[in-house]
DNA sequence: TTGTAGGCGTTATCAC
DNA sequence: GTGATAACGCCTACAA
């Protein structure tokens, strides 16, 4: 690779010390008028750009942070990615994206590495699944203690101290299973995942008390707890065949769209026959036919409202003090498969 | 943040030089047994990791490379980033996410700063729909010339020389139409992008060739070209509305399902009255109703192997040679939407 | 007004 | 066997 210009290459060609470059490029009124104005063309004229890594071992700092996330065949994390690019760049951050493909060892890994590896000034996370099932947060707690900042987005746990940002999840839940007893749905059917995953958890809470709310009756039969997203049709189809029901309420996009396949292919109708609504607003329920009804969780907004957190965090050197949790309002959008 | 246990800390701490320790933590047989161990146990106790903003400095690479793609709400590309991750980390190099929000401006912005900065030692970039109405590619070239490895995927052009990985478009397309056609249609309309897009060009040069070689006659009021993605629902209803149509093959996966809904709001049957097929194997097609034939693209792979021609260049110390294009091959997806 | 020197953390060369 | 030194590119306190 060519070798970039730097400070000393003008210096010599200019015959001046490299710290008199380095102050004209400064514009420091320590330096002379002419000299700056030389050194300056100079380095214009060779496009002379400072060396990164040089600056970030002097001042101990990357700005890089890193982004670590489940998966990303998932609109969700999509746009999370989109809105901690934009404010990162805009901020004159890099954003290291790390996927941990739910393993908990591979989280592990992308951190210790770049944590200990002094790669980057702070960490977004959204935990994998093996993680929160296993509940070992050693390696976030030991971020957290070298005093690295540390921003958990979504999928959060209440045992590592440190700032947050979710969503209002069973609120979100709540609103929309109430919506779908507005429209007349008396029999609403819960998809839901495996209890030890946050959200998956608060979510249906929201489910559950809703019901209650408007005199329901709750009926475990018409709940169904999915691990893992391969092979979610059997247990959907089973249950959409086998009870009688007029709602459903998914906890994610790729089940309420299993959902809907299920239930049209049973030979009802949506909305009409049943009506459905998900959760998380990605592509799959806007382009689905009909169109379905979601609880928008904002992805792109978590993501830019995680990165200023941390850059808060960054840019204030009074270590510690108090943690704060930010809570994203959900927003219901209604589409044709709850009704009109 | 507290300061990371150093070569120096350890040195000052066991009272020997850090050259020793440095030796000693890279088993070199110059020391002796016994410092080794001493120094190497410590090293551990305090958990030691070097820091690689300064060995970076020192080696002049930084072990990260930079993707840069048009968006991310598409699957295409949260695929392509997924193949990317794997195989880089596999190999300890870190993958800095960029995003170009299909605008010129903050494509070469990217460039500009990663690569002069030297933050990264190689990219690997998908094209900006600006730039490539405006074919100025003096960003990537500049990057050529600096000698820094580029790797073009997908979206390409002839006019930068560099290492690419696309995909048979053309042929792919190709496949896909002579599927329509054998099953039955005759009039096939192509929902396709304006042309300076290359893929979509390429892709509706295989649809023209297919009919061709099927004996179909070219009807340009089959065809029609979206310039953007907002917005693409009324031209695709007034085609379907229109036209009398019996098959429909889209660039990609969005133009497909919107197409398909028009279909059905025209109170036609897919696949019945109108087969459809699209481009681009994401979850909108394939958790569609019914799910759409398609033509798989394999993103992760391209990433994977853009990957390792990047790697490659950065591991060979030999300048510039020769460069050379992958090309992936496509493979037809048939699902519900094109008959059986 | 300009230059010198030391340091950020590491490695490699060479001297003891 | 071990250690001193210089270098990667930049910054800055201090000296001239």
């Amino acid at each position: 690779m060519k070798r970039k210009i730097t400070l000393k290459d003008i210096a010599k060609e200019l015959e001046v010390s490299i710290s008199t470059v380095s102050k004209s490029l400064k514009d420091s009124p320590e330096i002379g008028e002419d000299t700056r104005e030389k050194v300056k063309a100079f380095a214009a004229l060779y496009n002379y750009k400072p060396n990164n890594i040089a600056i970030s071992l002097k001042n101990r700092r990357t700005k890089n942070i890193a982004l670590i996330i489940p998966e990303i065949v998932n609109d969700f994390f999509g746009e999370v990615i989109g809105g901690v690019e934009q404010v990162a760049n805009e901020k004159g951050y890099n954003v290291i994206v790390c996927l941990s493909n739910e393993s908990f060892d591979k989280e592990v890994v992308n951190i210790d590495t770049l944590a200990h590896g002094g790669q980057v000034d702070g960490f977004i996370i959204s935990l994998s699944k093996e993680t929160m099932l296993r509940q070992d947060y050693n390696h976030l707690i030991e971020v957290e203690n070298q005093g690295m900042p540390l921003v958990m987005l979504d999928r959060v746990t209440e045992q590592v101290l440190c700032d947050k940002v979710i969503v209002d999840d069973a609120r979100g839940s709540y609103n929309a299973v109430s919506h779908l007893i507005e429209q007349g749905c008396k029999k609403i059917a819960l998809i839901t995942t495996v209890d030890y995953i946050s959200v998956g958890h608060l979510r249906t809470q929201g489910y559950i008390k809703a019901l209650g709310d408007h005199g329901l009756e709750l009926d475990p039969s018409l709940i169904v707890r999915i691990d893992g997203i391969a092979g979610c049709e059997d247990p959907i189809k089973k249950l959409v065949e086998n009870q009688d029901i007029d709602g459903v309420f998914a906890v994610n996009e790729l089940f309420a769209v299993t959902a809907m396949k299920a239930v049209q292919n049973h030979g009802k109708k949506v909305p009409q026959d049943v009506a459905i609504i998900g959760f998380s607003d990605g592509k799959l329920l806007k382009h689905a036919t009909p169109a379905v009804s979601t609880v928008s969780q904002h992805g792109e907004e978590m993501g830019r409202v995680a990165v200023k957190m941390l850059l808060k965090r960054l840019q204030s050197d009074k270590e510690e003090e108090s943690f704060s949790t930010r809570v994203i309002k959900t927003s219901l959008i209604k589409r044709e498969s709850s009704g009109s």
